[in-house]
DNA sequence: CGGCATCCGGGAAGATACTG
DNA sequence: CAGTATCTTCCCGGATGCCG
């Protein structure tokens, strides 16, 4: 490993997970273990040989796990550690500061953990008040569901019990409707979102997660 | 750049200030301008190449700026845009992370700015309770006040008005007393670390920053 | 399908020496 | 003092092939 030699903190962080690739493997796997293959198809520009590397130091370093799952799956997985989760409030400080930056551009394409991590990150808790909610996303074959109060945004995988309401559909649709201010309705136009139960609850769920103001270019 | 081609703002972030030794270049400038020269000893494992690059990748990204102090001293600093100080969550939240490291080895050698920062992002609310105090540090040339309160630590660059409280050494031992335990007096003693003023402050200050728990190995 | 090994090209990082 | 220039090394990324 390439050191820093330095007690500070911050650079034993980047030493544990200042590789190329490492955070943003890190993200993929904050809603729950995953599979190679999903790594893969999550993060299209990062090759195989590369992915294996990383996943390989990071269980070295202790951020997450190669097991697998009991049967009848009794597939193998990655899933992070404790100390791995913990490494959340790094990647909400990143993306909170990049949201400002004048050269982001929001229309490259957005995975479904990223995507509802970002809803976590940005949640208003005074736009949220008074709301208690289960929402369901089916992005292609990954399902999750949201428990949303006015404090916390809840993620896990799976379809959940009884939703007030699910939204169908790529993660850039969503994307587009909740930080991108297009309307719901154009959107169902275009084939590209599917809202099912509560639409009113569907449209102020849009509102609850702003993004801060950019910086002048 | 080497892109990532992701919305996700973690990525975006990666981009701006995912290279070598850019995060701990803005750690350094994080309480103000400094000079080239001053980046050298701060950072020694960096070279003056990669420096060189790093300062103008983070100044066209606009990050930080290369400018020219007034007269008489007409001397190149580079300063971080406002912009670039809103990083400094990025480099606490990973801090926090790390500190909990069981490969983390705190003998190694910090800066002082690096250590002034670990007091901000490690103060403890509760055990400054009613506190405030003006207290100086010097590490060398380099001279710092800290203006300290329940809430907030207050640094810049300078010589204190009046302060009740100067610490005269290396940031190393200064570290050793307040993140390592090793008691004042042995610095002393060992003329490692010279204090002048308000002692029993001095005292409780070494409390006030406290690293949070280990995992184990 | 889910990896791991290997080879290769390009580019970034590191060490050192040098210049205005 | 504040950077360049140059050279070497190593990491990253892509492709391919192997093996369970």
């Amino acid at each position: 490993m390439r050191r820093y030699d330095d007690a500070c903190g911050t650079a034993h962080a980047l030493e544990l997970l200042g590789d190329r690739w490492a955070l943003l493997i890190l993200r993929e796997l904050m809603l729950g273990a995953r599979r190679f293959s999903q790594l893969r198809a999550d993060l299209p520009g990062l090759s195989a040989n590369v992915l294996t590397q990383r996943l390989g130091e990071l269980e070295s370093r202790g951020l997450l796990l190669h097991r697998t799952l009991p049967p009848p799956a009794s597939v193998p997985v990655y899933e992070l550690t404790p100390w791995g989760y913990e490494t959340e409030p790094i990647t909400q400080a990143m993306g909170r500061w990049a949201a400002r930056s004048p050269h982001h551009d929001a229309s490259l394409r957005i995975s479904g953990v990223s995507l509802l991590l970002s809803f976590r990150t940005m949640l208003d808790r005074q736009r949220a008040k008074g709301i208690d909610a289960e929402v369901g996303f089916r992005f292609g074959d990954d399902v999750y569901r949201g428990h949303l109060t006015p404090s916390l945004f809840a993620i896990s995988q799976g379809a959940p019990d009884d939703a007030q309401l699910v939204f169908i559909g790529s993660p850039m649709a969503l994307g587009a409707a909740v930080h991108g201010g297009v309307p719901i309705s154009k959107l169902e136009k275009a084939g590209a979102l599917t809202v099912i139960g509560d639409r009113k609850l569907a449209q102020r769920f849009t509102t609850l997660f702003p993004l801060p103001e950019k910086l002048p270019t």
